[in-house]
DNA sequence: CATAATTCCTCTAGGGACTAGAGGTTCAAG
DNA sequence: CTTGAACCTCTAGTCCCTAGAGGAATTATG
């Protein structure tokens, strides 16, 4: 069995954290000790190296919490959460787009500006107080 | 003069935005009609739009305060300026390099999953449980 | 076995950048 | 002058934690 503080150390997860995701059902409460203290089983350090990972990949706690209520019934076709897993891939593709036009903006507006001058006429200041200098909408 | 409503019109910020930007010392607070409510001059009105545009390319409100502090003394220099605007380029990036991790891992997993079996087999679940299933760190 | 150091407990609050809603007031048009 | 839209303040909620207070339990050391 592992008190909260191992859970953490072999999942990288912080331990108030960990008791958050108990909070929000994710993990299910845990085992107590007779002084109250948490602890843990193999199935549930499973299941946070599970949730940890989700959450590195950018999965909501939702999505998550999802992807585990479908996992308790491992007989049913996984087309559920492979379009949770499709979806997340959709919103990773959307936020990369978006930040590659700023990308472009930024380096636009930052290469114009050499840093030496005076503010009047910074290059920075007037890309920012007028969107028509951009080549991109955003 | 501008109404708040108007404000928002021709800036696309909504109002209690643009309130909250009051709160947060990014406006400086609005001249009153007689019965309380804000009223705008066009000096508001730019910086709103400078703001909106900042935002929209990902300055924090701390880094657009700062700038509008620094906006306060056009006869600087712009190094500070220039050099917050390459700090939010740096920033964009990193996020992006991250982004295109994750891109890589969930195409992967997404790939894999036909989405036609069952969970017990799902190469998403599988690949969510285990990290030694991905190519790169995140 | 007593003490000390560490870990653990619960609870509340904060952060960033808004957004939503309640309950009430003012303005502009007709 | 009346109606209806827009405005006001204030509180609370979103997301995903993180920090801290104040106190109890566990583990390590002497």
């Amino acid at each position: 069995m592992f008190s909260i503080g191992a859970m953490s150390d072999r999942t990288g997860v912080k331990v108030p954290t960990i008791r958050y995701y108990e909070d929000m059902g994710l993990l299910a409460p845990a085992e107590r000790t007779a002084g109250n203290q948490r602890r843990y089983g193999a199935a549930a350090l499973d299941r946070l190296t599970f949730i940890r990972h989700a959450r590195d990949l950018g999965f909501t706690i939702e999505a998550i919490a999802e992807l585990i209520s479908l996992g308790a019934h491992p007989d049913q076709p996984c087309a559920g959460a492979s379009q949770i897993a499709r979806d997340q891939l959709a919103d990773v593709r959307a936020r990369l787009a978006r930040l590659q036009r700023l990308e472009v903006e930024l380096d636009r507006i930052v290469s114009g500006c050499s840093g030496t001058g005076t503010l009047d006429k910074c290059h920075v200041m007037a890309a920012l107080a007028d969107h028509d200098h951009c080549v991109t909408e955003h």
